[in-house]
DNA sequence: CGGGGTCTTGATCTCAATCAACCAATGTGG
DNA sequence: CCACATTGGTTGATTGAGATCAAGACCCCG
């Protein structure tokens, strides 16, 4: 049982993919790498969006408690993941005031992100999820969500997130975007 | 000391009055009554609102784990708290999930205050603090925070929100708005 | 009474939404 | 292998919702 929980014990997600569509098996996990946006499910497309998660991020905590998510958890760029907790597996209370902690946190930086003009909005956006910087090995994918989730998150429309970051760009304020131009997700 | 320690147990603040700016003995608090806003502190004015409470909520979780507070709480409305964890009081894991599942929803219910119309926005507000209706001992305050507080948490100016929620009363949408009218707030 | 805070209201202007093409990359099916 | 559909990104022209600027009313307090 110890080799397969090992063997459960790590996820990968692909753009686009979903955290909690498949398996309702009440996980919870931490992010590890990339960035993931939550969404509320059954609301009308506009304010749907919930949420974001950055590396160290718990995710999907509500199942120990409520046994069912309350929210949906999409990657934004490729995602690495570490089982955290589930039915059987609880975590300490030190960890859980850490989860709490970073929430709160993470919840205020969302707000952030959807005042003050559109540039500050974008640049405070790339600038959360952005410190793909540092990274190891060159990041064959751009760094860079899709312009529509940008643009729900800012709550800003995907012209003016394109606009926005093709300025950036000239004025050198986004070193070198990786090219993020066009190309279907790859599914499943 | 158990008598002391339930003296000290409650506390009841005035709109704008400050939670955590006079004591710094760390201390967390859950909201019984009314409403308050978060506040990140050193940050450029506009971008400051990082949070909302309502009934139910904990505030200043933060302290257990880093022995500081990361954000500012001021009261919306007149409030209640109660006592619910300090350095010798350390919540359970079941209290500590809930409050974590509380402070997600806050967080996106906060978020969705800041997109679509104007109208929209304001009207989700006192929605989700409006709740004074089925009050029992007729509040001699009017529900509403200051249009200042709301401007700041919609992402709109006082000038909109003023003109929204004249209008709203003009159609009803507001049930007979208890005389929002101007008032210089009672400090301490 | 004067000063500072809150709310209201009007006139003007601007930033971002909207509408609408268009290009590039991918995958699909004949 | 090529037409085609689909998705993601870019760009231009126009428009409107809300910001801004400004003035005034009201309330409270020292």
């Amino acid at each position: 049982m110890a080799k397969r929980a090992l063997a459960q014990s790590k996820r990968s997600l692909a753009v686009g993919e979903d955290l909690f569509a498949t398996e309702e098996g009440g996980k919870v996990w931490m992010l590890l790498e990339g960035s993931m946006r939550l969404d509320r499910r059954g609301v009308p497309e506009e304010e749907r969006f919930a949420g974001l998660a950055v590396k160290g991020d718990i995710l999907g905590a509500e199942i120990l408690l409520l046994g069912s998510y309350t929210f949906c958890a999409t990657a934004l760029t490729p995602c690495r993941l570490q089982l955290w907790a589930d039915a059987g597996l609880v975590p300490e209370p030190s960890a859980l005031l850490q989860a709490l902690v970073r929430a709160e946190r993470r919840g205020a930086e969302a707000l952030a992100l959807r005042c003050g003009e559109a540039a500050a909005r974008v640049r405070r956006l790339v600038a959360l999820l952005g410190p793909s910087r540092a990274g190891r090995q060159p990041p064959a994918r751009p760094a860079l969500p899709r312009l529509r989730d940008m643009a729900e998150m800012t709550a800003l429309t995907v012209s003016t997130v394109s606009r926005t970051l093709v300025q950036m760009q000239a004025e050198g304020g986004l070193e070198a975007a990786p090219t993020l131009r066009g190309r279907p997700r790859l599914r499943s």
